[in-house]
DNA sequence: TCCTATGTTGTATG
DNA sequence: ACATACAACATAGG
């Protein structure tokens, strides 16, 4: 489920236990989502009684920072989720971390297990957030910078390009679908055959498809317009918004790819 | 039973 | 060394 709005939608949930201290950290005993850096014995020792600061969230991750020089890093994979639950909450078969604070649990499960839990302790964010592609949002996510990824990955489908989080960080797969049906690029063209304004095309609507993400499924999880190309998309019959045409579907770069061959012209 | 799933990563191949 | 393709991971639901 999880691309960037979603992840910020899910960080927030977290928001009820800020400025509280956990009082106990539970762990699925398999530990299968946990990193090697977060065994289980150090995320029990550090977070018991530290008290949880902020969280930020970028691309597909979020950082929980905690008193006493402790950073969680969650990624939530293709299932995994963030809930707040009542304080007596008993772990259930896919609960892989369980904080309880004396007024709730903060909760995160993931049945498929594909989500991962890093944790690091020091003065400043630990490396693999600090690493993390500079967002799509920022100034610094340029066309030029678009332009030249593209290039490098000349012979690859663009779709599969726009997956790549070295360089789009956040994006996934309804993401972009979604980001080539509104600058009308067919999702197998090579990504070396974009002209100028097929790049520059595609360099708005990452931001917008962004922007307009973080507005509506990034506070209240709503489902995105009628005039989005997602609500149609894994629709029996699904028809494209803007042109009425019936949408197809093909894997493309390993994944079940939709676009409107009313606006997307076949490479 | 078989197929699919909003993700990443290790490995093989070019 | 670099780019690309694809199986593998684990589970639930149609």
């Amino acid at each position: 489920m999880p691309e960037l709005a979603e992840v910020e939608f899910f960080r927030k949930r977290w928001n009820p236990g800020a400025g509280q201290a956990v009082v106990r950290a539970l762990l699925h005993p398999h530990a299968g989502v946990f990193k090697e850096s977060a065994t289980p014995a150090l995320i029990r020792e550090r977070l018991a009684g530290a008290v949880l600061l902020s969280s930020e969230a970028a691309a597909k991750q979020m950082i929980f920072r905690f008193s006493g020089d402790g950073w969680l890093g969650i990624h939530l994979g293709m299932t995994g989720e963030l809930s707040v639950q009542p304080p007596n909450h008993a772990p259930g078969k896919h609960d892989h971390l369980v904080l309880a604070q004396r007024d709730r649990c903060l909760v995160f499960t993931d049945p498929r297990m594909f989500g991962r839990v890093q944790f690091s302790t020091g003065a400043s964010a630990p490396a693999w957030w600090t690493g993390i592609a500079p967002a799509i949002l920022s100034p610094a996510f340029t066309a030029e910078s678009v332009a030249a990824f593209l290039k490098r990955r000349a012979r690859a489908p663009v779709k599969a390009v726009l997956l790549m989080q070295e360089r789009f960080p956040g994006i996934g797969n309804w993401m972009a679908d979604e980001i080539l049906w509104r600058a009308a690029i067919h999702p197998r063209r090579a990504a070396g055959s974009l002209d100028a304004a097929e790049i520059r095309a595609l360099h708005r609507e990452c931001r917008h498809v962004c922007r307009r993400a973080l507005a509506t499924i990034g506070e209240t999880f709503a489902d995105p317009p009628r005039s989005w190309l997602f609500p149609h998309r894994w629709e029996d019959g699904g028809r494209c918004p803007k042109t009425g045409v019936p949408l197809v579907r093909e894997e493309i770069g390993g994944r079940t790819t939709c676009w409107s061959p009313g606006r997307q012209r076949e490479p």
